[in-house]
DNA sequence: TATGAATGAGAATTCATTCAT
DNA sequence: GATGAATGAATTCTCATTCAT
């Protein structure tokens, strides 16, 4: 509770922090709006910072969408090296069932700005980690497929909590959601 | 009045149809691309029809949305009858699979408009449709869970299907499709 | 001085029209002021129009200054034909003389939007209009030189009475003015 | 305060020396660019100097054309003394087919920031030199008409070689330039 | 019923300028 | 003296909607 030079409030004119702040108040805006629903001022507002910093930080609107892009495949990538089907299942279950729904790369990763290049990047991103969730499983006919599925659910799910946000799946127990998602990607990805 | 003349130019002046044009347009944009990054003007281009004429059948934009939701809405209530589970399911898993992922009533019903009227509307449609899902298994404490996951899960396929359409999963063989859906929807909803 | 069914005022929604308005208000404002200085809302206010028409029917900005420098082509391009020098030196006297200094298409073709394109384009018409005036005079070895000499100091009398306009020059008499410029251009222009 | 460190980093953190050089690259860019299109970051940006400065030394990019212009009327004001006729109308040749013409005296004073008062100093400047101009010739009833001829005359080519740049006018043999330009002017001002 | 001209609000972006370091 | 972060006003353009024909 101590004030002692708190590193909160004081710092301002810190390029980096507003560049920060611009970043995480528009993934929250894009995950739950979308992108054309979006404006940069209600960006701009949420982060507590002028309009014009995004231009000047990111180029431009779509600039900032890419960044947050960016952020979520990093994100993604978190379960590139050799995990075992176990560890990778228990990652994309908690990717669902975090405790922020404005933060999932899923749905990020869905998201589109129409900007065809970039939707591009989006599906190639998209069969990439599809890839990954596949290589855990048993190799079959239909690997890519099976793991495609379980994204598409993973992302519809994720979805629903941060957008429409009906209960009682917003709010749900998360040791229940666990389990009921741990099912549902045992039942398509082949053990 | 007779139908003799010009099979060739054969409705025009046709109020119904121009109603109809404009709804399967709005349908297919508002789910491929969303509310805000379509235009009326798409929408009576694909249509074939001039743009004002949305705002004289459909009073505004927004008005067009919530028909589209209203034909949704429509075919959601077609698994209302006392059915069985495994009927059910198949219905869900038709509408996951269906041949036309632009029209798809779990799509249309995750897509906003931004209006918080519609948007509560479109949560307690939703809650109707998990409830009877839930009522077709066995019950349980999490059977409302259950059921909303399973149609988060159907939404989310759909909408891959529909808006970044990725290979193989956007042109999947549909039995392929239908039986590893069916083990998703098994392993979710209590038997 | 009869008003009866008079085509001033009362034809309004004529589309046509309102091209020709912006049109004629966007030269005017290009030749006084240049491109960057002149705002698309000034535009619209002297031809008493909204300011989106401007994009209805050129495009942007930029269209409208191409639509206007198409305009000062078509003036330049009335000089082509087999005219004798006498008569193509009137033709260029007249045009830096002329009474409305604003619809000027010297100052015009020298008035830059900063596209490279558009530019481009000038340079040519420029170049192509100097060929015309060089096959005028007699033939000699700097003949294009001396013609964008001409050019270039009919540009310059006509910029001075419409941009800066300081007296007397702005409202010296033409007949005058004529005699003055008509000697400029024969002491230039190899007889 | 020796001279004897660093003559490789010469001068950081001389006020003159920047000044200067804000000067010269705004000028640069006024007589190329116009005002309205050249901004102040592009000079900076020229004058590889910080943004800011600019206000620090000129208070405003409108005080910074003001500051270019007095350069401008100080070489002007070279031909005040008594000079012959020919003398001076060799200093207008030499100012028009000078070997830099992006510093062209006569380009910068048609050059306007939009600023009515500065527009209104420009005009008497304007006047002034052609009253001197007026003065070296023959004294006749349109001494001053002549005079204001032979310096828009002057302004164009000038901009001709400076903003469009067009060949050959823009590369064109000093010599050559210089007689046509000589011809020119007498034909105009009265011997 | 249909057309397309016109409108006005709102969006992204640019840019001169100010402020803190 | 210099830097670069931040601000706010202005600009172009888009778009849903209304109006006249």
């Amino acid at each position: 509770m101590s004030d002692l030079d708190s590193p909160v409030e004081p710092r301002r004119r810190d390029a980096a922090r507003t560049r920060q702040l611009l970043l995480d108040a528009a993934r929250r805006r894009f995950i739950r709006d979308g992108y054309a629903a979006t404006t940069v001022r209600d960006i701009a507002d949420d982060a507590g910072v002028n309009v014009s910093l995004i231009n000047r930080y990111f180029a431009s609107k779509e600039g900032l969408f890419e960044a947050c892009l960016g952020a979520a495949v990093t994100d993604l990538g978190n379960d590139t090296d050799g995990l075992s089907r176990d560890e990778i299942i228990a990652r994309v279950v908690a990717r669902i069932s975090g405790r922020d729904p404005l933060d999932n790369a899923y749905v990020m990763l869905m998201r589109s700005s129409g900007d065809e290049r970039i939707d591009e990047m989006r599906r190639a991103i998209l069969i990439s980690h599809a890839r990954k969730l596949a290589a855990a499983g048993t190799p079959g006919p239909h690997a890519l497929l099976r793991a495609q599925i379980v994204i598409a659910a993973a992302f519809g799910i994720a979805t629903m909590r941060s957008a429409l946000q009906p209960e009682p799946i917003t709010s749900a127990d998360p040791a229940v959601l666990h389990a009921l998602l741990t099912d549902l990607i045992d039942a398509v990805l082949p053990r």
